[in-house]
DNA sequence: AAAATATATTAAAACGTTTCGATAAAACAA
DNA sequence: TTGTTTTATCGAAACGTTTTAATATATTTT
């Protein structure tokens, strides 16, 4: 492997000027710069990263953590924002570092060795994680940026969904498609995204004069716990049985609509004839499965790209104010209704 | 942040003695050790990792490369294999940057950051990978493990799956619970564990005196491409029409058998009265589908901290021959058999 | 008692960069 | 002309470790 000093003397130049070519940096003569650069080339050389960062103070990490039932049981969904944030990061200079979080997560025991370390210069958290985690990266003074998630009261930088409107647009479609009597299953309020879903499901319903309070009374059910199938099986059995004229189900997640789907399946419903389901996120499943889910599309690489370039923008230039950027989604309507 | 420096200082010692002390080498006094060790604690020091790195010429990471489409749409297998080996390296002293590849990857343009920059002491390569990654890392003398896959006729550092006894159990117990009929369904024999599962299959219904030729023929769908649910609904369809007493398929993997479920549901059999199924791998998916799909598991987590051993292994004790691991499985049965 | 070996500590070199400050030539301004 | 600013280059220090080789003392062997 050759270095920056082979380069320096084939050049002709000193070490320093080389430095400052390749950083772009300071003043260098074109015919130098030529020569430099052509050296380079034929020397094959790479600037060693731990050399660099040792000199610079900088680790070229950024972490990513997401809390360890997300990553493991909830399907692909934050591996997909983080595969984006890897697309992103490729051609720049930082390594994506991914670690896992438990839920009873203890700042003292359970820190993730990059962060002991001080091994990143900034992170990312994807979806819901322990708030003493956040606090604790506020209190290190660590650059960070929260996607997916966010608490109430508090600002932070961070990437959110268009939670509200792509459900809003999911139940505008399925009452412009003549159903009347929607209901809802849904999990966890803990996570603000589905509040927000709620939010945009009940609103679509008052806009077209349908929903008041006994209706969302009726026709809603919310589990407090982390969504799966069998949050969607216990609720459509639930809604099925208060109210016999129910004709369409939105739910919280494609995980909990493919739990609905099959329950409705096993009764030999006809979806979306009889009942009609959407879901939300655009889960690899949901296309697979039968009839294909409807859902809101969330753009997962995108949202992981733009969770990079915001946290990369923090670490090299400090805002003073925290930035919420907001991804916008999009209904997706397949065979389920 | 303290250094060495400030703890040498501290402990009225040198910095080569508190270096000694941190790496555990060479002969230290137990009260000059006792004394460093505790001043450490108290001034919460922590090694920085670049000038560690930049004085022992190692990198500290160990690269994931799996290829794009098996991370992004074939589940969380892959994803799961690299969070075992993320929970066998947290305590240790690497970190794991997972990237992908595409399948026409060409080393001239597609190699990832951290080889291209040699920022990796290691690589792990999961799954189907291009073979001209491969000659790469071997050109380059770089350490690597090959983890579910191989190339017939060459021996590699490896974790394999034990595919074939897999099968065969399954195949012995659909036998023992009656069926006699039994199709396979099944994708690219690329992947030698898919062709390895499909040994298990003919050899166990041979041991049973079951198989020859003409069932094989007759019994068999096989489709060279990557695998998918639409190769289970394709393959069953195929199978029910050549064959009307078709009583069990055994799919090449759940993926594929979710395929054929849905298929089969749609037609209205039953499951597993008319037809029973059998998947491979264990996803998430298998056991939430309905009926629950009875299935292989094969053990993700153990293979990736199996990976990360056995990586680790060679990194420091560089092997004279390679090392095939076989990881065992279980035969699960659920609803579906 | 002398020689050899084991134990304990350290100064200094090395790892490969970036960056600060010095120096000097070239361009521009008065 | 002289003085100032811009352009160009470089030597040397700094970043925080590990490691080598030197030195000194304690212990064991002969």
């Amino acid at each position: 492997m050759s270095t920056i000093k082979d380069v320096a003397k084939k050049a002709g130049v000193s070490i320093s000027t080389v430095s400052l070519v390749i950083n772009g940096k300071g003043y260098v003569a074109p015919e130098t710069r030529e020569k430099i650069m052509s050296t380079i080339q034929e020397l094959n050389y790479k600037p060693l990263h731990s050399a660099r960062k040792l000199a610079t103070k900088m680790t070229g990490n950024i972490g990513y953590i997401v809390w360890d039932v997300h990553f493991s049981e909830v399907e692909i969904f934050y591996s997909q924002i983080f595969l984006g944030m890897e697309y992103a990061a490729r051609d720049s200079e930082h390594y994506i570092l991914l670690t896992t979080v438990k839920e009873d997560f203890n700042p003292k025991t359970d820190l993730p060795r990059f962060l002991k370390y001080r091994d990143v210069d900034g992170v990312v958290l994807a979806g819901r994680v322990p708030h003493n985690l956040i606090k604790y990266l506020e209190d290190q003074n660590m650059p960070f940026v929260i996607v997916d998630y966010g608490i109430p009261g508090k600002v932070y930088n961070s990437i959110v969904i268009d939670n509200f409107n792509g459900a809003f647009q999911a139940i505008d479609q399925l009452i412009k498609s003549g159903k009347k009597k929607i209901g809802f299953v849904g999990g966890s309020f803990y996570h603000p995204s589905i509040k927000e879903r709620y939010r945009g499901y009940k609103e679509a319903l008052e806009a077209h004069g349908i929903g008041n309070i006994e209706y969302f009374n009726n026709y809603s059910f919310i589990k407090e716990e982390e969504t799966s199938p069998e949050i969607g099986q216990n609720g459509i059995n639930q809604l099925l049985k208060n109210n016999e004229n129910l004709d369409a189900v939105f739910c919280c997640n494609d995980t909990t609509a493919i739990g609905v789907m099959n329950e409705l399946k096993a009764q030999n419903k006809s979806i979306p004839k009889d009942i009609a389901v959407v879901g939300f996120d655009d889960i690899t499943s949901s296309s697979f499965c039968s009839p294909a889910l409807s859902t809101v599309r969330v753009p997962k690489l995108d949202i992981g790209k733009q969770a990079y370039k915001l946290i990369t923008e923090i670490i090299y230039h400090p805002k003073e104010t925290p930035q919420t950027r907001t991804i916008s989604v999009e209904y997706i309507k397949r065979k389920s209704s």
